[in-house]
DNA sequence: CACGATGTTCATAATATTCTGAACAAAGAG
DNA sequence: CTCTTTGTTCAGAATATTATGAACATCGTG
């Protein structure tokens, strides 16, 4: 059987799927367009992955929301055909700049209604840390925002961090 | 009533839990140990979360495992009290330590795997970019394990990062 | 030792999430 | 216009996750 790597690495990234946000089916998809070589439709994907029609349509659906994959028209075909984003650091800061948004955004706004109250009336409250914590946020929806502004520029910055480090050693 | 503050906050963290890869319930009882000026024991914690003492056990467990609270004797009182790291700081890179433990390195490995098998019958698959993945998840280890080392460090870099972008406006 | 207070564990109840499959839409071919 | 192929939607089934509460352990005290 051919479709054994194949099937390991949608395993393995059907796992990782969870900790990006999405179902493990999601990822699955996701990982067969990875590691497959030519665009698949959506029949080829769900007798590959054994998934429902309905479900393979929900996933690609959701992929698409995060900017991962690409339709890719097939001459003479009616059919949709799909490929992931081939550079895979643009396809990690696409799924990072979405889940800032979707997830980190929200909580940032929370925690700081929760101190302006906090400051109201701050019986019990361990006001100071806090404030601490609002900050952090802070500082760190900042550094966020620049380094997911554009990938090339972390990718240099993540270069130069990995690589002077070997240097040093 | 004061509580609302505090509410309102362990209610803001609870929803961030997810996203930490915890439970809610697990992020709403840190929320109250960050939020409470004084240590807490189980049952005013189940009293205020309204949370059975069976779940507020399991969560304190659970956090002492991430590493992110820390047990406080009170003299002449047989009861555990708990309160959370007091340095944000320290805490997020617990966080951050645990979970790149738990959910980072398998997939890692496991992506490794996938590659060596498809090196050896590469039909079909996109073996290119399979090892650009690997390299990218590889340079990301590489780059955590330096910064979540000591988080003095990475501080001191995440300010300069933050703070020379200010500069250059 | 017996008791009350504190804390833990775990079976299973409650809840939330995900997946399926059938009904439906759209669109090209005949 | 009708049939076939392709794709979407969504109610409800299947599954997974989380919370409860009762049984059990532990320990200090009288």
């Amino acid at each position: 059987m051919s479709e054994q790597p194949i099937d390991r690495f949608v395993d393995t990234w059907g796992r990782m799927g969870p900790l990006w946000g999405v179902s493990a089916s999601v990822a699955r998809v996701h990982g067969l367009l990875m590691a497959s070589e030519r665009p698949n439709c959506l029949d080829e994907i769900g007798q590959r992955l054994s998934m429902s029609k309905g479900n393979v349509s929900m996933s690609l659906k959701e992929l698409r929301g995060w900017g991962v994959i690409r339709q890719v028209p097939q001459r003479g075909d009616r059919r949709e055909f799909y490929t992931c984003e081939p550079d895979v650091w643009k396809m990690l800061f696409s799924i990072m700049r979405e889940r800032k948004k979707r997830e980190f955004d929200s909580v940032m706004t929370g925690v700081r209604e929760a101190v302006v109250e906090a400051e109201k009336s701050p019986e019990g409250v361990a006001l100071e840390r806090m404030k601490q914590l609002e900050r952090m946020l802070g500082t760190f929806d900042l550094l966020a925002d620049k380094l997911l502004a554009g990938e090339s520029q972390a990718r240099t910055l993540i270069s130069f961090l990995t690589g002077s480090g070997k240097e040093g050693k």
